[in-house]
DNA sequence: CTAAGATTAAAACATGCGTTTAAATCGAAC
DNA sequence: GTTCGATTTAAACGCATGTTTTAATCTTAG
């Protein structure tokens, strides 16, 4: 039996408190007190709290995408092609099995995202979304796949409405349900890609072009 | 020209010191000074800076959601009556006219409506709640209407997906292309609903008993 | 004009914060 | 066994915060 580093102690105690509280409210006086550790710890091994903010979201984030990726791949390799669900299954389910140690952690992780996503730090923001970038861009290739036709710059934004979906429900929703959860936002998501191919006439679709989106790489 | 009061002068800084940098950031020493008030002004007229909080979302709120009803009214007064589409229409709408006074407002107060979802603070989240679950239920019923047999579990959860589509999709999109979002986001959510009405085989349906959910009313 | 209440102003208070420093302690290599 | 770098510890620094207090200034009614 290995006692965890200091280094982990440090990051489960902040995740815990920054997805608990926020980053601002959660004092480092109080992460270092719950991982049991000297407050000089955080600078020493991080350099500061917004560099350990990063370190827990990397440490996240490496393995939801390995994961999405992984069971991506066996999506696409299947001999009769991926169906439109499985791709989005591949996207939604390891969000909910993100659990390292306590079955709370994935849970608890999905708060901290979604407070990611409402901070407007640009920092924290760019480090997610040169993580996330590529990923996403692969799902929104293999998505195109199963949907021939569809305008890039929509699937794009309809991909946002469901990292939107996602993100708001599991940080919202009580940690029994997630399965159901995901399965059925799995159901509801492909309807909605399915059945909204081209956009209504009334639309104005000069105004598009202009668009961020999530998918957008920073380089 | 009736210079606008102290209260609204400080309500207005505040809404935007809270959106541009988070609550816990933006200090009140800021907040007065955008204001050109003094600084015990806050606690002369609002009593804390929650409170300050509470009334800034209060105050906008209100008028979101009574335009959200009006245009429902609307919808449903219609001879043909109310489709899916004028239904979610009526709710994702008003969102994006929220502005009082500049365009950027509404806007502004999406971040900051994405950031109180993402906040777990209780006072904020039974305020906001209060004042969401009357609204949230006429819609509910509206979009039953037009999807008869639908679970209401499942429905009350799918208007859980919408309602993180559009805040997020909100909060992150640039200004310009609002309208065009909104168009997407109405024709995507209807899609869903109509699309998956059932849930699959394979959902533990025992499990959805527990879910939280924004519909549900405080009382 | 004056008195009373509502509002604004300036200053101070107490506290907790992130960060830094400097010494103590540990762990392995020679 | 000693030395040297890595790590941990305890204490302090400087500062910004929300809040409170006390006095000054308006506003308004008699």
């Amino acid at each position: 039996m290995t006692e965890p580093t200091t280094c982990d102690r440090i990051l489960d105690a902040a995740e815990a408190l920054f997805a608990e509280q926020g980053f601002h409210p959660a004092s480092l006086r109080q992460i270092t007190q719950a991982a049991g550790v000297n407050l000089a710890a955080v600078h020493y091994h991080f350099g500061s709290k917004q560099a350990l903010l990063l370190a827990v979201f990397r440490r996240r984030l490496d393995a939801l995408n390995r994961s999405r990726l992984q069971r991506l791949e066996e999506a696409l390799g299947k001999a009769e092609g991926a169906q439109l669900e499985d791709v989005l299954d591949a996207f939604v389910y390891p969000a909910l099995a993100l659990s390292r140690g306590s079955d709370a952690d994935g849970h608890r992780f999905m708060q901290l995202l979604m407070r990611a996503f409402a901070d407007r730090d640009e920092d924290l923001h760019a480090a997610i979304s040169s993580e996330y970038a590529f990923v996403m861009r692969r799902f929104a290739d293999a998505i195109a796949q199963t949907l021939p036709g569809r305008e890039p710059d929509l699937l794009r934004r309809q991909l946002d409405f469901i990292v939107g979906a996602l993100t708001y429900t599991m940080a919202e929703s009580s940690l029994a349900d997630t399965r159901s959860i995901a399965s059925d936002l799995v159901r509801f998501a492909a309807a909605g890609l399915r059945g909204s191919g081209q956009r209504t006439a009334s639309t104005d679709s000069a105004a598009q072009t202009g668009a961020r989106s999530t998918l957008e790489t920073s380089s």
